[in-house]
RNA sequence: GGCGGGGUUCCCGAGCGGUCAAAGGGGACGCGCUGUAAACGCGUUGGCUCUGCCUUCGGAGGUUCGAAUCCUCCCCCCGCCA
């Protein structure tokens, strides 16, 4: 016969394993469904943070993954802590690269923390009883004093425990002292804001757990942490990342979105599906009425990547741009057209001749000779009519009122002046 | 403090007196192919008034007919021992 409190307990587990859906760790054991027993004994929602670094301007796929678990949190009541890493931004995580990353400066930083707070909002539910946003320079410019108290918490071996510090130790590659402080500086967000939950991504597992340890030199629960997955960049291989150039900023025009989608290979769709598409479409709150983003299954591999790119730029723009960019995309893309819409570039010809290597070197921003070998190689064309190699003058007749494309993606429509 | 290794073209990395605008890989770009800006194949990848000329191999000088390669000084990075 369960009484009132092994129902509550029964939920909360139930709860918990929702929650930890598509996460790869939940850590450790029983945490999540404790934490949630534990706040809702107290009546209060869980304080679930995130802590992002504005070391880049823009927010990509990746971080959206962990950003989109949160919006879960909000939907089921709780709140999310966002910590905008402005002094964390100043040490360098090291996290899944091998080496320091280099100090920005103020300004940068300052300016990255703006976009990445309103990029954010994209995602999460803004309302100030689900979300709080904090700035870790509001606690971390600490004393002498206080940090060595922090200090205090952890040893040598303990930080060498983690994998990429224990790689380059033995591979004798520098550890920065600054890289060695910045899991503290994080575990330390969490005693501040008085985390109940972390999220993260895998790389972000050993100071999530190390935040676990911090609260508790400092006498306060423990938090429970969820690890969600790197999603791989464009390439398929690699992670995520600005510095890879391999990422899908949120913020991507549209057309430029549904491009990069379109590039990703085959075996990445499940996966983006997974991490971005099914979260949201469960909690009923992507807004999509095509039923696009739900059932894939029975595609053509094409089809499917193109309801894909079509749900994300729908979710992270609109239906309307969304059909917008796959029009685009078959036009331009697939069919090697020129897009309905073609800058216009004037020309003033000499002696009724067009110089085209001049005239592409500065309508795109690239050298004169790589102009030529673009023509040389054939992909230089006038209305379709591609040009041979060697012919980079043209009689501007020729060249009145044709729409001039270079390369795969670069038009305008030539008129003389 | 002592010893050693290193700074090369977008990145990694070879070169160690001429045949070097400088191997190889990555990336990017182009063409072909294709369901795709996937995969695969081939090609291009300093600039220019382009069968030649100019600029480049941490910086400044020097040796030499000739230097990324040798010498001197300087700047910067890294490891080891203490």
């Amino acid at each position: 016969m369960p009484n009132a409190t092994d129902a509550a307990a029964e939920d909360a587990s139930r709860l918990a394993a929702e929650l930890a859906l598509g996460a790869v760790d939940s850590l450790p054991a029983g945490a999540l469904t404790e934490r949630l027993r534990a706040a809702r004994e107290q009546g209060r929602p869980l304080r679930v943070k995130l802590g992002i670094d504005p070391t880049a301007p823009d927010i990509h796929l990746g971080h959206a993954v962990v950003l989109v678990k949160l919006r879960q949190f909000q939907e089921a009541g709780h709140r999310v802590v966002l910590i905008i890493g402005d002094y964390t931004a100043r040490v360098g995580d090291p996290s899944g690269r091998s080496s320091l990353r280099p100090m920005l400066d103020e300004e940068q930083i300052e300016a990255n923390a703006a976009t990445f707070q309103e990029q954010a909002l994209k995602i999460l539910d803004r309302d100030p009883e689900r979300l709080e946003i904090r700035r870790n320079s509001e606690w971390l410019e600490m004393s002498m004093i206080e940090l060595l108290g922090l200090l205090r918490t952890t040893t040598a071996a303990q930080m060498l425990e983690r994998d990429d510090f224990a790689k380059r130790w033995t591979a004798r590659e520098p550890i920065s002292m600054l890289e060695l402080l910045y899991p503290l500086l994080q575990g330390y967000d969490s005693v501040a804001v008085a985390a109940d939950v972390e999220l993260g991504g895998t790389d972000q597992k050993f100071n999530l757990l190390l935040g676990r340890d911090i609260q508790r030199a400092y006498g306060q629960p423990e938090q429970a942490i969820l690890t969600m997955p790197i999603l791989v960049g464009t390439d398929g291989r690699r992670k995520m990342s600005k510095s890879l150039g391999n990422q899908i900023g949120i913020t991507d025009p549209p057309e430029e979105m549904y491009g990069k989608v379109m590039s990703i290979p085959d075996e990445a769709m499940a996966e983006y599906r997974r991490l971005l598409i099914e979260p949201r479409a469960r909690a009923g709150e992507d807004g999509d009425t095509t039923g696009l983003s739900r059932d894939t299954t029975g595609l053509s591999p094409r089809d499917a990547k193109h309801a894909l790119a079509r749900a994300l730029v729908a979710w992270l723009h609109s239906e309307a741009e969304a059909q917008a960019a796959e029009r685009h995309f078959d036009l331009v893309v697939v069919q090697g057209a020129a897009p309905e819409e073609v800058q216009e570039a004037s020309f003033a010809a000499e002696d009724g001749m067009l110089h085209l290597p001049g005239l592409i070197a500065e309508e795109f921003g690239i050298s004169r000779s790589e102009a030529r070998r673009l023509i040389d190689q054939g992909a230089v064309t006038l209305d379709e009519q591609p040009l041979a190699a060697g012919e980079h003058d043209v009689p501007s007749v020729r060249a009145d009122g044709k729409v001039l494309k270079v390369g795969r993606r670069r038009f305008r429509r030539l008129r003389t002046e």
